[in-house]
DNA sequence: TGTACATATGTTTATATATTCATATGTTAA
DNA sequence: TTAACATATGAATATATAAACATATGTACA
């Protein structure tokens, strides 16, 4: 019998669980895929993104819609900013913020039609 | 000028930011859908969740590929059963987990394609 | 130029949670 | 029925992070 019959595991050897590991998204790839997921992991960001498919916002408007602290808001929307899902113009005094992502929708729409169940 | 014309914030009257909260999706509706996407946010579960989208493993399969503390695989393993995401049967010592939903093939390949770019 | 307004950001605090440790439960076979 | 193995779980710990607080920056306008 080889090393690579042999069983490591309840119905694995070796090789089988080389062979899957091998398919596994690289290390990277699966801490970038977690990270992007974070953010809809989170409802007041989640608010901020419906709320920014409909159309720009400033900062105080949706203060004033999520009925939050302007400061948490800001946070949330460098937040939303770093992971590149929201862009931003300013305009005098105000900054409107908008979605810069064409995922964003399919991802919500994907996730409430789970939720709809 | 009515009440209903008056700015409450940068571009908003009251008239269209209730229009606009109206749209949101209800609290609860927002607080499962985080929960759900949160099951992503996490790379552990995200490696189970790729692992178990080839085939069923038992728990101890996952431990060695994922080369994880028995105990949080266990945890995790839990998690992903509340969420309803994977089901188990049990088969003498062994317990085997799958996936238990059609989305989660869905959800891990857009997530894939958006961080692929 | 000073005041009000809009936004950003560093720090703190409170909370959530992933992992580990210790241990319990359950199963099989000697 | 005892030993070895597989899994689960409660508690402790360490870490991440959302929100709040204090304050800074930037803009417009009187």
């Amino acid at each position: 019998m080889s090393l690579e019959e042999k069983k490591i595991s309840c119905h694995l050897t070796q090789g089988e669980a080389d062979s899957f590991i091998k398919n596994l998204p690289v290390e990277e790839e699966i801490q970038d895929l977690s990270e992007f997921f974070k953010v809809f992991g989170e409802p007041t960001r989640l608010k901020i993104l419906f709320l920014l498919k409909e159309k720009e916002f400033c900062v105080h408007d949706l203060t004033v819609m999520l009925d939050m602290n302007q400061t948490a808001v800001s946070h949330q929307l460098k937040y939303l900013r770093q992971v590149r899902l929201v862009k931003y113009r300013k305009d005098g005094k105000n900054v409107f913020y908008s979605l810069n992502d064409e995922h964003i929708t399919g991802i919500l729409a994907t996730g409430l039609d789970h939720i709809g169940e």
